[in-house]
Order: C-alpha cells, then sequence, then structure tokens
DNA sequence: TTTGGTGTTCATTTTATTTTGAACGTTATG
DNA sequence: CATAACGTTCAAAATAAAATGAACACCAAA
C-alpha cells in the first residue's frame, strides 16, 4: 500500500506517488526564480517540472501537465538546452526525445553567465569603445567618466570566473 | 574658443561643451543595461543622464532631456533612490531638487542586492520550508530534491558578501 | 509513398510592463 | 490668502514580451 489514501492531492503514476501539491509549489518557486533573471515564466514551469520529476519528461508531457502549447514548450526547452540546464535522456524507446534537469549550480551558473552575461560584456566593450572614440576633443571630464565604465567592465569580467570557482561544488 | 564650430553635435550650456551625441550614448548604454537587471529603460536613460551630465539635474531637466513624462521620470528617480544609486545634492537655490549619481560600483552593486536580491532570497527561504512541510511522507527523492534546492539558497547567501567584499575597491 | 507521430517556426493574439498625464498634495512667496 | 512652482500618485493608454496554434518539416514504420 503507498499512499493516495488520505487526500485528494496524491494519485499513483507508474509505481510511485506524485505529491501534485508539492510538485506545484516547486514550479511556482523556478516560474518566480527565473523571472528575476529575466526569463520567461513558462521557461521556469518546465525546468521547475523536470527539476523535481522522477522521470526524464518529454515535450508532450510538458505541454499536458503544464497546460501551454506546443509552441511554448518547444521554445522553453530550447532556451533551456542553450542554456545547459536540461538534456536530452538518451535510450529511451521511439522518436520522442526525453528531457532531464541539470541539477549542477555550477554548471547552470556557467550556461547563464556564457549565455547571457558575456555576450552583454562583449557588447559593452564595443560600445565604449564608441564612446571613447566619440570624445575626439578629450574632455576631461568626459574621459573620467568612460574610463570608470570600461573599469566597471573590467572589473565585471574578472569576477565571473571568480564566482563560478566559487561554485564549483 | 571653446569647440562648437566644426560638428551641429555640439553646442554651448554654460561654459562647457556638451558632446550630444556622446551623451546620447552613455544614455542608451544605460538604458540597455538596466534592462538586463529587470528595471525599466527610463530609469537607465535617467541614470545615464546623471552619471555623464557635468552638473546635477533636477527632474525637469530629465523630463526636457529625455522627453519623457514627469510621473515617469519622478518614478524612476525614486526607484534610483530607492537603489542608492542617485543622490540629492544638498545647497542648491530654490525648493527644487538636484540630484547625482552615486558612481560608486561597490554601492550600486550593494544597493541592488539589498533592493533586489535579498527579499528573493528570503522569500525562497521562506517557500521552502513550505515545500520541506508539504512532503510530509518524507519521500526521498522529494527530500533529495528540496535540500538540493535549499543548499543552493545557502550558497548564494555566502556568495553575495563575498562578491560585494571583492567589488569594494 | 503514404500515414502518423514529433518537433519547430513564426504571424497573430494575449498578457504583462511601462509610460502617460490629469488630479492632487505641499510649500514658498507675493 | 491666493498663486505658482514642484513633486507625487494612480487609473488609463501605449508599448513590449510571451504564449498560442496553424502550417510546415522530418523521419520512421506500414
Amino acid at each position: 500500500m503507498s499512499g493516495a489514501d488520505d487526500k485528494e492531492m496524491d494519485f499513483r503514476v507508474g509505481d510511485a506517488d506524485v505529491n501534485v501539491e508539492l510538485e506545484a509549489m516547486v514550479r511556482e518557486f523556478f516560474a518566480d526564480t527565473v523571472r528575476v533573471l529575466g526569463l520567461p515564466r513558462s521557461v521556469g514551469e518546465i525546468y521547475g517540472s523536470l527539476f523535481i520529476s522522477r522521470e526524464p519528461l518529454a515535450l508532450d508531457d510538458l505541454v499536458d501537465l503544464l497546460g501551454i502549447s506546443k509552441g511554448s514548450g518547444s521554445q522553453g526547452l530550447k532556451m533551456l538546452r542553450t542554456l545547459g540546464a536540461v538534456s536530452e535522456v538518451s535510450g529511451i524507446e521511439g522518436r520522442k526525445i526525453f528531457y532531464e534537469a541539470d541539477v549542477e549550480l555550477k554548471s547552470l551558473v556557467g550556461g547563464f553567465i556564457r549565455e547571457e552575461v558575456r555576450p552583454h560584456l562583449r557588447s559593452a566593450r564595443v560600445k565604449i569603445g564608441h564612446m571613447d572614440a566619440c570624445n575626439e576633443g578629450g574632455d576631461v571630464h568626459y574621459d573620467e567618466r568612460i574610463k570608470k565604465l570600461n573599469n566597471w567592465r573590467k572589473r565585471a569580467g574578472v569576477m565571473l570566473p571568480i564566482l563560478q570557482k566559487l561554485l564549483g561544488k
């Protein structure tokens, strides 16, 4: 006898119980969390579903589970793949692709830095270069500010590897 | 003779030239940058204006300069004050309040952490507590995941002071 | 080669966020 | 006191972001 007898919040799937309420809380949690990072809510819901799920899930499962459209699910998974936050589970029957959440903080942060932070720092370097070129007269006040900006950028650049190192286990 | 004779992009204000093109680039830069942090564009434009301006600016100046509404400017300045990213300049004539940008990376990051990051970590702690309480049966898989989540949260908590220390000049 | 199952793309719709601007406090000044 | 200069608030409008779903591509099995 395994559960599913005291609350309507549990129901059987395979041979283990699913705590529907808990799983919903976790999805909600990630939905809120990724919002802070500027990612769409559905991406958080998808990641949360995979994070808390006992077994890998396919696009269809997520669509059913979350009540989102296939398009939304597909795009969300794409983003998560790009970030390296989920990976395909190999060796499951059929053509359907199953995913599981990557749960290593190190690689999650690494993926975010690589895909979201680094590109911004790169473009910042270019823009600051343009600013400097635009300060033809070499005005001292402008020059000071541009230098400060560039200083910030450089500090961010050295901070990231340190951050990643500190998070590495 | 001070500039303003080779391009229409410069014009005189007080006794120093304003490089209109450069200042626009800086505003644009900050507008893009704060977007990454999840703050509205106008907030970045306001901060950028103050950052690059030779002298402190009042709400009216910003409204004129940026072509935004008084309401937008007021709310933007409020947000920047809360973040500690701007400060009122004391001792200027009249009732008008002038602002200048705080340009210490340390305090900018500090303000962002205090106002944006810490509250999220706090609420995360509460939510994770709820999850744990919700896992009544003590299911081992769920327990493992909840523990991992809590671990992440704790690591973020210890990371922030380190980050701030490293940024402290 | 057709059919059915999967996944992706992208123009459109929906939803969320940001901006606006009119109404309203407040305070200095005539 | 009346007026004007400033700043704030908040409901409504405008804009930006995300979700939808139909069309399509692909591939494996029949």
